[in-house]
Order: C-alpha cells, then structure tokens, then sequence
DNA sequence: GACATTAATGTAAGCGCTTGCATGAATCAA
DNA sequence: TTGATTCATGCAAGCGCTTACATTAATGTC
C-alpha cells in the first residue's frame, strides 16, 4: 500500500520554478499571487497530476475539512437519502464526508468513533443518543463536536437535529385509536441500543396507557430490519389467542413485510386487521394497500444537520436543538375495525 | 476547525515514561514490546483518550488504510447493500472505508476521485466503467488502483467484478418473448454517462430485434430514479396508439412506480400489461402483483469487489476480472399477453 | 531623489508520526 | 570468561505541507 511516486508540492515547485510556498498559496489562497505565476501553477498541476497529500495537509495546518458520520447500516432506506442530503450541504462548503456503519452495535460505534477520529474528522454526525458512558467520556474527553439526529431531545447537552421518535408515534397510536381500535399490537424494531426504536414503543405504549376506553396492547414483538422479519413477527402476532385489530410497526419495513404476510395467508387488510408503518420510505406508497405511516422529512433533516455541524465546527454563535417536525401520511391501511365499520 | 489539544504520541511517551518509537511500536507492532511496557503504554493511551494522528501517520509511513468508493448517490438501494458489504469485508482488514457520491455526474465523480485521493485513499471502487477520458488518465498518471463494479467487462485492462447488464436484460427480455409478447415498450433509466443503463437498453433492443416472430420496440422512456418517474414514464407509454403488451423496466423502481400507476389508472398488471424491473430490491417482493425481475447478488458482489480491492493493495498475485451471475426472478407481473392467454 | 508603503515571492521551522540504525542489557555457546 | 547473538528501547531523520517572517522589487509621496 505504497503511494510512492505522487507528485509532491515540491514537483510542482520545480516544475512551475518558484517555491513550494507559492504553490502552497496558489492553491490555498490565489488573491496572494500573481495572475501569471498562478496560471503557470496550474499548468504544473494539471500536467503532473497533482492533489495535496492530505496527511502533510493536516499536519502542517491541523485542519481536515473532513466530518464522520456514522450510521447503524448503509443498508437501511431510512438513512440513505438524509445522508445523501447531508453530504451534499457538506459539499457546497467543500468538506469531505466519511462514512462509516455500527451495525447497530454501540461497541462498534466507539471503535468507528475512534476510526473516524484517526482519519481526521473534525465533527461527527451521531444516529440516536443511546451510548455507553466509555463513549460520551471520549467524546468529551476529546471535545469532539458533534450533531446528533434521527432523535430530538430538549436538554441542554448535546445538539440534536432530529424528531421526537415517541411524540410521533405517540400522535400515530392516537389516531390508530380514534379510529375505534382498542386491541393493539406492535411490531418494534430491536429495542437494543437503539432509543429511536424504544421511543416509538413508549409512544405508543403511552397512547394506549393513557386511552380511557379500554385501549390495550395485546403483545409488542421485536423484530429485525428486514421484510422476513415483519412476516414472521404478523405470524407470530396472529397466531396467538388474543388477535388484535391493528397492528403498529416499528418502521415500514416491517409493516411492509407484515402486508405482505397478511396478503399472502388471505387476511384483509385493513378489513380484517389495519397495519401502519413509520418513516414513510418509498415501500410505503407501493404497498398494496397503500401504507398509513409518519413521514420523516429526511432531507431536510440531513441537510439541517449538515448545516448545524458545519455551525459548530466554525465556531460560529451556538445554535440549540432542531426539532423536525414530522407528518401523518393517511393510506389505505389503516380504517375502522371490521365490528364497527358494519 | 482546530484540534488542538489532541494528545500527540509525545504526550503518551511522557505519561509512561518510554519514548515515542516504543509507543508507535506498541501501537502497530506490538510483539516487538516488553509485554509490560505495553501494559503501560496501553493505560497511557487509554487515560488520555489518545487516537493517531492520521496525518503523521500518513506522512510518515506512506500508508493510510482507506479506500475510497464513489457512488452515483446514496439514496439508492440498488447500491446501498452492496456497499455495506463492501465495507465489513474491508473493515475485517482494518481498511477504513470513504464513500462519496458522484450524483450520476462524470465531471463530479472526477472531483470526487481527486478528493478521495488527497483524503489519503490507497484505492478505489468506481461504479461503471463510463466516464471522460480525463477521470480515465488521471487513474493511469496517478497509478491509483482500483476496481469497477455493479459492471463487467471482459478487456484486460481495468478490473470488474460485477454483472454483465447487457447479458442480463438480454436473458430477461427472452424470456418476455417466449411468454408470446410482441409490442414491448422500455422505461430506461437516464443513459447518459450511465453504461448500466445503456448496456440494459442495449441488452432489451438485441433481443427483440433478434427475434424472428415480428417483436418490436414501441417505445423506449428514459426517466431517473424515483418512483413518481416509472409512473409517468408508464403515462407516457400508454397513452401512445401504439400500445406495448409488456413493459420492461430498467429497474425496480422505475417499475413498482409503472405498477402502482397502473393500477390507479384501471389497468390490470400482467393481465392488460406486462411489467418487469431489475435488481431485486425489497420493492419488487412487496409491490402487488409482485415484480418479476433480474436478482443482483448485491452482496456477494460488495465483498468480492472488497477482497479484489484488498489484493490490488497488497500487490498480491494479480487477479483477473470477475464475472457475477444474475438471475431471473419470476413473479406474477409477468404473463402471456391477453390475447394470447384467451 | 530619498524614503515609506505595498505586492510578490522565498526561507525555513515544525506539525505527529514511523523506522533504520545505534545502544545497552541479557542470554548463550564454547 | 569472552565474544556472539538476541531483545528491548532510544535517537533522530524525514514524510509533504502551511505559514510567520524575511527579502526583494515595484510603486507612491513629498
């Protein structure tokens, strides 16, 4: 893994004939040099192929321009289009992202915090505010700065750019209920390390707690990220004694899979049991019925967040929290329960 | 955008009392420390949150552990599995993993390559093998290595490890001839500066004009990649007079987005048209009626791209291109045309 | 014309790390 | 005992870049 051979700041001084701190402010800073010697610079570094070495870079100016973002998979719709909007606000001020996955393990998390670092991320984005204490200490210890989204939190630690994940699924169960639903089920992703999961299972368990007309969860299964997983969960679900009429999913996957499921073993939905999702991905609006989910305005999110980040790696006046706020999506399946709908 | 207070190694060699060669060994060679010292160092480097400096460690040892991958956008499934796979096999060779994305642009993949490589990137995995001649001399003057996926080619220069696109919608669309389809309509993905795209096209009008029972092309709609774009693109083609019985996508969001709008509209898939994707994303099982199409062994190709990049780096035995199978997935959006299946 | 000011460029130190070589201590062979 | 060998560690150069400071040339002021 050799990179021998690059051209260095010092080929480039040569071969345009003036000093490397020239090129150095070419580059950097052209108002500072002659028109003439900039154009011959430029001819040097297009001929010779030239890019900085990043590593002399950093170590001579100890800035990277660079920020990490670490997100549980790459795999994950959820993720993928905020980030893609994260980057590009990135971009636009000419900062480079490094991306990195934990796979929804915290542990693994702390070692691509310390990656991330190594490389020479100036800033961090965080997924979710579940962590072990080794890591908030190293982030601290490190006075790293760092946004936290996907999540809201209204403390003064910490800047979050995200949505209230039980406030939401707080207001969707609401209106699960509303609609005459009294026996309820949930389909939650693993709860696990992972607060955006477990926030969407306190929401709806506080809206079902809180409901004064015999509203109940009848059972909450964990399940993975994946379309199998919410089968197997609506399998599990329906196979018990005790049948809810609708069932909550933690994400539109698993909602998602569960309709699939559903459709597959001949059960109507929502006639015979309504089911909604949460992020309002894509899968949402192809689904057949079409999904009853909370949309997550990602991009905006991402680019916020980018926004915020690039705030607090400049030093510029202190910014709080961000609380996106999030949107009930109405499709098709969800409706009354069967028994009042006659 | 400082670091400063970053501990350096000097900072470790003073706490524990031994000098900085011994640290760096201890930290990247550790048999060739007393196991004591180590155990010393280690509680250094542990007390004051101590992470390398990247760009000493570049610097000095010419070697930096990352590669770097550019995407045509992130917001895309097609590429996100692989792409996750890509990673854990790299991160199980302590290969850090940069991803950028080149938003389908060849003038900004070539940016983004220059600025993978002054971020330190010892190599690359590039997406298709299409852009200007530029991109193409830089890779050669800077002797970046490099692999290129989600294609293949069969020349000895430059390293594939993907699928032949061409191939594969060549496979498929027999197939939807040997159903009895005749009038074909396409909705391609935008083919400039998109060799996938092209080679599907191209893999679609071979087929049809090699058969020798009067197939044809009806029409052929380019459209990026949203699922609001398949439903026009769907419009488009069904409100010409010359109307396709089969409609072959260039991938499966172009078609869940066609499906949906067909059934909006009254049209009944595959009983009035015929609808096929490619790529086999989570879509294409959960759109109604489920979407026949091309699976791409996202992963497998991510960790193979992985192991052949890990060998480019390490100068192991050259390696030669590697071809991916795809495969047919039969679901229920493909059938005999009416008039045939009466 | 003498001096001050400005603009363009050069000089050289030093960022944090790795590594070839040197050193000293401990162990071994004869 | 003594020279050879091994092991653990230190010394110091240098990786490619930025930047404070020095230098030189050009221009302006009175």
């Amino acid at each position: 893994m050799k990179n021998t051979g690059s051209p260095t700041l010092e080929d480039v001084a040569e071969a345009a004939g003036v000093s490397t701190a020239t090129i150095s402010r070419a580059l950097n800073d052209p108002d500072k040099v002659a028109k003439e010697t900039r154009e011959r610079i430029q001819k040097a570094v297009d001929r010779l192929g030239y890019t900085p070495n990043f590593g002399g870079r950093v170590l001579a100016s100890n800035r990277t321009n660079t920020v990490g973002a670490i997100i549980p998979s790459m795999a994950n719709a959820m993720f993928a289009s905020g980030l893609q909007a994260f980057q590009e606000v990135l971009a636009e001020s000419g900062v480079t992202l490094l991306v990195a996955s934990s796979g929804y393990d915290t542990e693994h998390e702390f070692r691509q915090i310390r990656s991330l670092m190594t490389h020479g991320a100036d800033g961090l984005l965080l997924i979710g505010d579940e962590r072990p204490q080794k890591t908030k200490d190293f982030l601290a210890l490190r006075k790293i700065p760092y946004v936290i989204s996907w999540c809201y939190r209204n403390t003064p630690d910490g800047l979050y750019v995200g949505f209230d994940n039980e406030k939401a699924a707080y207001k969707l169960t609401n209106r699960v209920l509303e609609f005459g639903h009294r026996d309820i089920a949930m389909i939650a992703g693993i709860s696990k390390g992972n607060d955006r999961a477990r926030n969407r299972i306190e929401g709806v368990s506080r809206a079902v707690r809180e409901n004064t007309d015999g509203a109940r969860l009848t059972k909450i299964v964990e399940a993975r990220y994946r379309l199998e997983n919410g089968a197997e969960a609506f399998d599990e679900i329906m196979s018990a004694s005790d049948l809810p009429t609708a069932i909550i999913c933690g994400n539109d996957v698993l909602a998602a899979g569960a309709i699939v499921r559903a459709r597959k073993k001949g059960a109507r939905v929502p006639d015979d049991v309504s089911i909604t999702g949460f992020d309002d991905i894509g899968l949402a609006s192809v689904v057949e019925p079409g999904l009853t989910t909370v949309r997550v305005p990602q991009i905006e999110m991402g680019q916020e967040a980018a926004r915020q980040l690039l705030r607090l790696l400049s030093n510029q006046p202190a910014t709080s929290s961000i609380e996106i706020e999030t949107e009930l999506v109405m499709r098709d399946s969800l409706a009354a329960p069967k028994a009042l709908a006659v």
